[in-house]
DNA sequence: AGCACGCCGACT
DNA sequence: GTCGGCGTGCTC
């Protein structure tokens, strides 16, 4: 018997089979699907069994060596659905498998990932134990053995001591070793919340097509109770024998969800992120993979999860950024649970505030199917929100804080509410400049300026690892006249303290978030009022739920307006959206407070009502105008080299075989990125748009092949791209 | 990817 | 004469 086996080289070279000799011992247990070490060329490597054959007429084959884990194995889905992924992403077969499956089982050597916990058993018959207890007078003991008696099984940790001790010299007790889990919820709170009639009207929906494949957008306000209803179909999945997946974006932001998860099914939930420590990943998986679990809830490459009997896959916060991944393989969560869902015919859920337009658009075509959620739950409503012009603000030198956002956040610190402040900037100041000569620090690595924080006194560069100590005069000039411009949330942190003294302020972004559990610390804080106001950049507006919160401002809503991309308008609404969505969640009316210098922007002037149907119709114009998605298909080549002329030859030749080659297609560039420096490599781009999904995929992987051999300058392919 | 082989230039 | 640069090709 002989096994095709791919090499885990991660080389587009090496991207076929090779063929191994199945030794005796191996005969019954090797199944497609495992991993295997395998003799190449003078080294021993892993693969993958793709096949197992009965002939093979190549001579001088090699033996396998052995199977790596027995426990894992790639089942034919996940085998199959490698292979979507690799045409899909153009990425290689075994880069495809490496994605599927949690890092640590990448990891070859033979680590004990395993944690034993010791426990005391009876040794002796119940009526021997009695016996003993009626006639010893060490209380102490009998305390133990009774305990036993009634528990069977009890921690060593809780009953460590001499009595414990002389019961196992005695030989009346034992101790054993049982392997567990590092994240244990045994403890199942089931709160019994009651669905509005609203709510019960889509989870009815979705119910009755749990053995169909659909792909459900559901579109419910902030605060309409979606959670509710995924728990709800996870609930009648599981009753059904089948799993689960729930996809959200990011765990870090949403360890609520995560606790009211664990409190509905307790360990029946394995959760997977990156936050997870790798013992505690491996544990995670192998709940999985032993079919322990109904339920997994995690981030983006959760979407693989190797559930037997899967039943539904839900999607919260489905416009979000973080389900794409944005190295390579750069595949998208969406698509994955959509091939999964279409694969096991069973319902895909979508839910958001604010979908993406893609999915708003399928939706509002029939090609998945609508459901709404109009009401907030309980007797909250929606905020108040009210936009400011700055321009006129600024005539009043009001450059940071409008009157009327001076004056809500004052009346609600006295009112003893709390304040949530977004500025989508970090740092003190976004950039230095010479009043005298005009200088302005850049990036020597980037073609960026760079922020100014006052933590440290450094000049640090957003984009790369560069950073350096500010002069105190100019550089050039050797005036001490250089001026920091530009608003970071570290300034802004400043500026609130000096205008609303006494007021407890905390400051959210990756700088103050840097450490293990400290953004669960902030939360935390900030939910047990210990702070009255929250600053950060756009960490901050994901779906938090802090009933004291009444009013929301938003310094400057222009930040991700002005970004140069298609999409910066969808970003700027939703974000605006999900920002407000953090007032008034309990009884208490929110209001919001928006500051911009764009008042008229459709993007901004749609979020007063809460408007989403408008602003899509507005911005569908302008993306069928422009031929871009939902209406066209984009896929971003770009072309990177540490020598500026090798980028921009390489780019030319990209761009000439593709003018070749496509017909159809709207071929953009080659011109520089958006970033055209970053980390001192140049970087060209051209953009495709096009109609046909499937003819371009040829003509792509050709690409690839006949530039795989050009020195020092890479090619990458990002198929439907979040940034051009 | 890693390694061998091979074909050239520049040195103990 | 040999050492080492890297371009090419192969690995079941």
């Amino acid at each position: 018997m002989f096994a095709d086996v791919i090499i885990e080289y991660n080389s587009k070279k090496l991207d076929k089979t090779f063929t191994y000799k199945i030794p005796d011992f191996l005969k019954k247990s090797l199944k497609t699907g495992m991993k295997v070490k395998v003799p190449f060329g003078k080294n021993t490597i892993n693969g993958f069994v793709l096949k197992i054959k009965d002939n093979c007429n190549l001579d001088n084959i090699k033996n396998i060596i052995d199977i790596i884990n027995p426990e894992l194995v790639l089942n034919k889905e996940l085998q199959d659905l490698g292979i979507y992924l690799k045409n899909k992403t153009l990425c290689s077969l075994v880069t495809a498998f490496q994605t599927m499956l949690p890092s640590t089982f990448k990891i070859d050597k033979n680590h004990d990932y395993t944690k034993y916990e010791k426990y005391i058993i009876l040794k002796k018959s119940e009526n021997e134990i009695i016996n003993y207890i009626n006639n010893t007078k060490f209380k102490k003991q009998i305390d133990i053995l009774n305990l036993l008696l009634k528990e069977k099984k009890v921690s060593y940790k809780k009953l460590v001591s001499s009595s414990l001790t002389t019961l196992i010299k005695k030989n009346l007790v034992a101790v054993v070793k049982e392997e567990v889990y590092r994240i244990n919820k045994d403890e199942v709170k089931k709160s019994n919340t009651l669905l509005t009639n609203e709510q019960l009207k889509v989870f009815n929906e979705i119910k009755l097509s749990l053995n169909n494949f659909n792909v459900f957008l559901l579109h419910g306000i902030t605060g309409s109770g979606k959670t509710e209803i995924y728990f709800k179909l996870i609930n009648e999945v599981i009753k059904n024998n089948k799993s689960a997946i729930l996809l959200i974006p990011e765990i870090s932001l949403t360890t609520q969800i995560l606790e009211r998860c664990y409190n509905f099914f307790g360990n029946n939930v394995a959760v997977l992120h990156s936050g997870l420590s790798s013992s505690e990943k491996y544990n995670e998986y192998q709940k999985i993979l032993r079919d322990e679990v109904k339920v997994v809830v995690g981030t983006r490459s959760a979407v693989f999860s190797p559930l037997k009997n899967l039943g539904i896959i839900i999607i919260d916060e489905e416009h979000s950024e973080n389900y794409k991944q944005d190295t390579n393989p750069r595949y998208n969560a969406k698509d994955i649970a959509k091939f999964r869902c279409k694969y096991n015919n069973i319902p895909l859920l979508l839910g958001s505030a604010t979908p993406s337009l893609e999915s708003a658009s399928r939706a509002y075509k029939g090609v998945y199917k609508l459901l709404t959620l109009k009401n907030r739950v309980g007797f909250s409503i929606l905020p108040k929100i009210e936009i400011v012009d700055m321009s006129e603000e600024a005539k009043k030198k009001n450059i940071i804080f409008s009157n009327i956002l001076q004056t809500k956040i004052k009346e609600k610190l006295e009112k003893n509410e709390q304040v949530i402040l977004l500025l989508n900037r970090r740092g003190y100041s976004t950039f230095i400049t010479c009043q005298n000569c005009g200088y302005t620090y850049k990036c020597p690595n980037c073609d960026i300026t760079l922020t100014y924080h006052k933590d440290g006194n450094l000049l640090k560069c957003h984009y790369c690892e560069y950073s350096k100590k500010i002069d105190e005069l100019c550089p050039n000039c050797r005036e001490k006249s250089l001026s920091y411009l530009g608003l970071g949330t570290e300034k802004l942190e400043l500026e609130i303290k000096n205008k609303f003294k006494g007021a407890k302020v905390v400051r959210m972004d990756i700088d103050t978030t840097r450490k293990k559990n400290s953004i669960k610390n902030i939360i935390d804080d900030f939910a047990n009022h210990k702070y009255d106001i929250l600053l950060g950049t756009q960490m901050i507006t994901k779906g938090f739920d802090f009933p004291l919160v009444t009013l929301v401002g938003v310094i400057n809503a222009d930040t991700s307006l002005n970004i140069p991309d298609f999409r910066s308008s969808e970003r700027t609404f939703s974000q605006l959206l999900q920002a407000s969505g953090r007032a008034g969640r309990k009884n208490k009316l929110g209001e919001v407070i928006i500051q911009t210098y764009n008042k008229d922007n459709y993007a901004i002037k749609n979020i007063i009502n809460h408007n989403y149907i408008n602003f899509f119709k507005e911005e569908m114009k302008i993306r069928k105008a422009l031929k871009y998605p939902p209406y066209y298909y984009l896929t971003l080549i770009k072309i990177k080299s540490k020598d500026y002329n090798e980028a921009l030859n390489n780019a030319n030749k990209v761009s000439s075989f593709l003018h070749k080659n496509l017909k159809d297609v709207l071929i953009l560039g080659p011109s520089p990125a958006a970033l055209f420096k970053t980390n001192n490599l140049y970087r060209f781009q051209i953009l495709l748009k096009y109609k046909d999904e499937e003819k371009i995929k040829i003509v792509l992987k050709k690409l690839d092949l006949i530039f795989l051999n050009i020195k020092k300058t890479f090619i990458e392919i990002d198929i439907d791209p979040l940034y051009t």
